[in-house]
RNA sequence: AGCCUGGUGGUGUAAUGGUAGCACAGGAGUUUUUGGUACUCUCAGUCGGGGUUCGAAUCCCUGCCGGGCUGCCA
């Protein structure tokens, strides 16, 4: 019933899938590949695309190509290539020895632009750019013949081959395909499927002066890489007529393009251009700033590829338009790091507290929890004093209704320690509190007594002696509005940036056991939220910290309330 | 204006002619040595109008609304 049930559940790529395979074709074969151009970094939309394209290779007993786009010099760079490879491994993902680049395919590419050229199909056009985009049309008007259209077989082969050898300028000639000036469907109306340009290739190096355009480089590489199913997202559906048009007029292997509707979120901007803006004006700090969508900022913010790959899951696939909430994303974080992030404890704001009948010079080590979630995770021991810190707002001069915490002559709990009562509280001239005085029970040790007392209260606390200075970064949205897209007249996306992104606390104490945490693996700061180590702590020689996800918080929320 | 495409609770996604379901978000509660987690309950939907049918989210007609398309970008 259950395996039914999922049956009928899958999305409208996979059904069809399933259904060419059952139906024999191409022999039941499925093959997918994902084609990033190396013109930037990656994102969460890329992340979605190759979870579906690995993903559906994986289900189908298929294979998964990863191949480098990189028809166009101009925007391309190895060093994005290079962070590609990287982030898709990260992913967790497996191309093997399945690392493809549309430029290995240049040499049979320029062939097959010459059979369409044999075949009457293609030619040489001296247009200009602005001539060309004259007789194109409109979307109501017919466009108009290229006054070229007609050279001959020769003559266009005889072009084509001296544009390939350098002979003209940029932009002096194009190939186009022939098909139809006067279709509805702008892209068939004779597509430039070769340019001229000067450019070093970091694949080819200077070998080619013209390179294929997308329309021509990307579905003939699928097709050469013999992919069954060639997926990518709604703003190509318009190219499919084109895509099907060269795979049939070439007589080449067809695969079948279906078009799915790409990823938004809420609170952020997912488009390369639009990140770039960010990135180049200052308002983040790069493109693996942890409050970028990008797969590497969201990596030092702490994700796990788990958290990523279920999101992915999550968001379902289909063809309308569609912004996922921010908090879809968080839950599948905190979800992942729930049962496996250690526990940890540390205070955001320290106020010291002194217990005043806890012996002078005593030191104790305290039995913790690492994670209540996994027993295999164990305990650990946590340096304890009289002299400790709690955060500054566990502690209520006059506490409303419901406050649970620390408030004169109230009891707590301090986690996995002792029961403490506050006797007293000091203030510094400004009215501030400095410290708080307690006792402390030495019957409650470990958090609870034999009298069975209840404390609802449990507060996290450091050990002043060896509590570790550390510095942290929160981050939270990174636009105040859920759709940053949405401006008022003559506005934009910046102004919707939220300016409270990033807030730095540098005077954070931690636990003495995560002086030796690694980079980048999340632990939970208990009662607060996840944290991880961020790259700048080696530089900095400072603990930094950068809070992944704040844990969910019922008691803000009533507050707001 | 033309062409393509899509419209199911707040959000996302199922149900393909037969009881509109799931997740997130929201609300209420139970448990709790994290105001976390877990669990329970709950709010809330088929874009409108016609038609076909015993029966329509699903098929037909029509209207409305959203997205995309006039790069030698991908």
């Amino acid at each position: 019933m259950s395996s039914e049930n999922k049956e009928e559940s899958l999305d409208f790529i996979r059904s069809r899938i399933k259904d060419d395979q059952a139906k024999g074709k191409n022999n039941g074969r499925v093959h997918t590949r994902f084609p990033p151009e190396p013109n930037g970094y990656l994102h969460l939309g890329h992340a979605k695309s190759i979870c579906l394209n690995f993903g559906v290779a994986n289900e189908f007993n298929g294979l998964c190509n990863l191949r480098l786009d990189d028809t166009n010099p101009v925007a391309e760079r190895i060093e994005y290539a290079n962070a590609i490879k990287k982030d898709v491994k990260w992913l967790g993902f497996n191309w093997d020895n399945r690392l493809y680049h549309a430029s290995d395919y240049f040499d049979q590419l320029f062939e097959l632009a010459s059979q369409l050229i044999r075949s009457g199909k293609a030619f040489v056009c001296d247009l200009a750019f602005e001539e060309m985009k004259k007789l194109r049309g409109t979307l109501v008007t017919p466009g108009q013949n290229s006054p070229f259209r007609e050279r001959s077989v020769e003559e266009n082969l005889n072009l084509f081959t001296q544009m390939k050898n350098g002979e003209f300028l940029d932009g002096a000639k194009t190939l186009r395909a022939k098909i139809d000036m006067s279709s509805p469907n702008m892209n068939m109306r004779d597509p430039v499927i070769y340019r001229i340009i000067h450019k070093e290739h970091p694949k080819t190096g200077d070998k080619w002066k013209i390179y294929p355009s997308y329309d021509f480089a990307h579905g003939q590489s699928d097709s050469i890489e013999e992919i069954t199913h060639s997926l990518c997202t709604l703003e190509f559906e318009h190219h499919r007529p084109l895509y099907d048009w060269f795979c049939e007029n070439l007589n080449i292997h067809h695969p079948q393009q279906i078009e799915f509707a790409r990823l938004n979120l809420t609170y952020v901007v997912m488009s390369k251009r639009k990140m770039l803006r960010l990135v180049e004006e200052g308002h983040v700090n790069g493109w693996d700033d942890p409050r970028m969508p990008t797969v590497q900022g969201m990596r030092r913010r702490g994700f796990s590829p788990e958290s990523i790959h279920d999101f992915c899951d999550r968001v379902g696939l289909a063809k309308r338009e569609n912004i996922i909430e921010a908090e879809l994303l968080e839950h599948c974080l905190r979800q992942d790091l729930n049962k496996r992030a250690p526990r940890r404890l540390g205070v955001l704001n320290p106020l010291k507290l002194t217990i005043e009948n806890y012996p002078t010079n005593q030191n104790e080590e305290i039995d913790a929890v690492n994670n209540p979630e996994d027993e295999s995770a164990g305990t650990r021991k946590v340096p304890f004093s009289g002299e400790i810190y709690i955060d500054r707002n566990d502690f209520m001069e006059e506490p409303p209704k419901k406050y649970f915490r620390l408030a004169p002559g109230k009891e707590v709990r301090l986690k996995y320690a002792y029961y403490v009562t506050c006797k007293d509280f000091i203030k510094d001239d400004n009215g501030e509190v400095i410290e708080v005085i307690c006792n402390y029970d030495p019957e409650s040790k470990g958090g609870n007594t034999e009298d069975g007392r209840r404390v609802k209260g449990t507060i996290q606390w450091v050990d002043a002696k060896t509590a570790v200075p550390t510095k942290v970064r929160l981050y939270d949205r990174l636009f105040s509005v859920p759709n940053p897209e949405v401006t008022n007249e003559g506005e934009d996306f910046i102004k919707n940036i939220n300016p409270d992104s990033l807030k730095t606390l540098d005077t954070c104490l931690t636990e003495s056991n995560l002086s030796q945490i690694e980079t980048e693996v999340p632990f939970q700061l208990e009662r607060i939220g996840y944290f991880c180590k961020d790259r700048d702590s080696e530089t900095e020689e400072q603990l930094i910290l950068n809070r992944t996800v704040a844990l969910r918080d019922s008691w803000g929320k009533l507050n707001k309330k």
